[in-house]
DNA sequence: CGTCACATTGAATCCGGTCAAGCTGCGTGG
DNA sequence: CCACGCAGCTTGACCGGATTCAATGTGACG
């Protein structure tokens, strides 16, 4: 299971009621924010259907995105949690449908089921130890390794997966950079060298991973 | 207040009934471990009195920090609470008392006392909004600003300030420069040219703020 | 078939890591 | 009490990866 998702697992009975009788649906375009930076949320969304980017602007200007999340996520899980505002952006890609319920509901639900409690522990701190990973990448690894590792995460959780070693990502470069802390160009650069060396094959817009193997041994060691 | 504090602040006084009840004192040393990654910890300690430094061994054989924590500072509560292994290191910064409690009861409680899960969801959202701040740092500063930055909220958390612009830090180059990713010798540099400016002085093992205000320049804008 | 967003590639530059050499303050043992 | 040793710190020289800028190429879509 992807580790954000999973939240109403195994709930109490009269949980799952209450979110049933709750629950509402709502659907975003691509590129709609589901949550800004700063906002402080009056309902918690999950993801039914689509793919979402969180994201916070820098002080350069540009973009650094923290992750991709996809069906069964739950956007603002903390800021609902904490009743406090979003530390992050919370953006569509393509289309996505959410159910929805209000954040008050969700808090009291929390204090009354520790299941529910206990998968909304699993996932955040899921989100602390992905971004500890990151973070551990960022100071430690060559924008190479960084980029390898970005894209064989993005496999395994979008799990588009077409045999054990192929995988198709559809991600651009200015993405794959926006979500290792590159550039456009270093990205482009690398991706260039790997389809010359067989380890992926590329179009505008996508990857495709060739050699599974190969990019982890790029990952792990560096040529 | 530091936002690792306050994990039973305002608790139910039943909570605090069955706190008092079941805790435990405990000294470690300075350089002793309080818990170490992969560990599934059995209690859940909280610094009475000392500093304990969070990290984690990075692949090329460093040490990479995340933060370091004072008085009140909860160890292991994702671990305790997610009833999972230790993904961080924890190890005391000089001596160290704890106050702790099994984890099996710090579980109970949390499922009985709204006010304290609210309290832990404020602390673990606290670690998540800073790590991410270090890796949007990590990935968008340089290392003069990032070591700025590390030593303004240093100074800000241990508050041993003597003056609105003036504060005491101890800490090495070294641990500066695991606490920032970089290395040794760009803190020691880094540091030199601050001290030259009049930023700062420093001693062996220690740093002090003189102009906290340029210090926030160099942070933010990069001269 | 024109246009725009996405992608490529070369050249110049620079920040910061790495290595080497040496300094300094502090505690310890002779 | 002083010399020694060591851990922490400083500084210079060098090198390389990654950013930046500029120019050009190319696929997708109306």
């Amino acid at each position: 299971m992807r580790w954000f998702a999973g939240l109403f697992d195994r709930v109490a009975p009269s949980t799952s009621a209450a979110l049933a009788a709750h629950r509402r649906a709502a659907t975003f375009a691509a590129g709609a924010d589901v949550l800004r930076t700063g906002e402080r949320p009056d309902s918690l969304h999950c993801v039914r259907r689509g793919k979402v980017k969180v994201w916070r602007p820098v002080r350069s200007g540009s973009t650094m995105t923290f992750y991709y999340m996809g069906d069964g996520a739950p956007i603002g899980l903390i800021a609902v949690l904490r009743d406090s505002a979003m530390g992050l952006t919370v953006t569509a890609v393509g289309a996505v449908d959410t159910w929805y319920w209000p954040a008050a509901l969700i808090r009291r639900l929390l204090h009354e089921d520790a299941r529910l409690a206990a998968n909304g522990m699993r996932i955040i701190g899921g989100a602390l130890g992905m971004v500890s990973d990151r973070l551990e990448d960022a100071t430690g690894a060559s924008a190479h390794q960084q980029i390898a590792r970005a894209l064989l995460r993005l496999a395994g959780e979008q799990a588009d997966q077409r045999s054990e070693r192929e995988a198709v990502i559809d991600i651009s470069r200015q993405e794959l950079a926006d979500l290792t802390g590159t550039t456009l160009y270093t990205a482009s650069r690398t991706l260039s060298d790997w389809g010359r060396q067989g380890l992926i094959a590329s179009r505008r817009g996508r990857v495709t991973i060739k050699d599974a193997a190969g990019l982890a041994t790029v990952a792990d060691v560096e040529v």
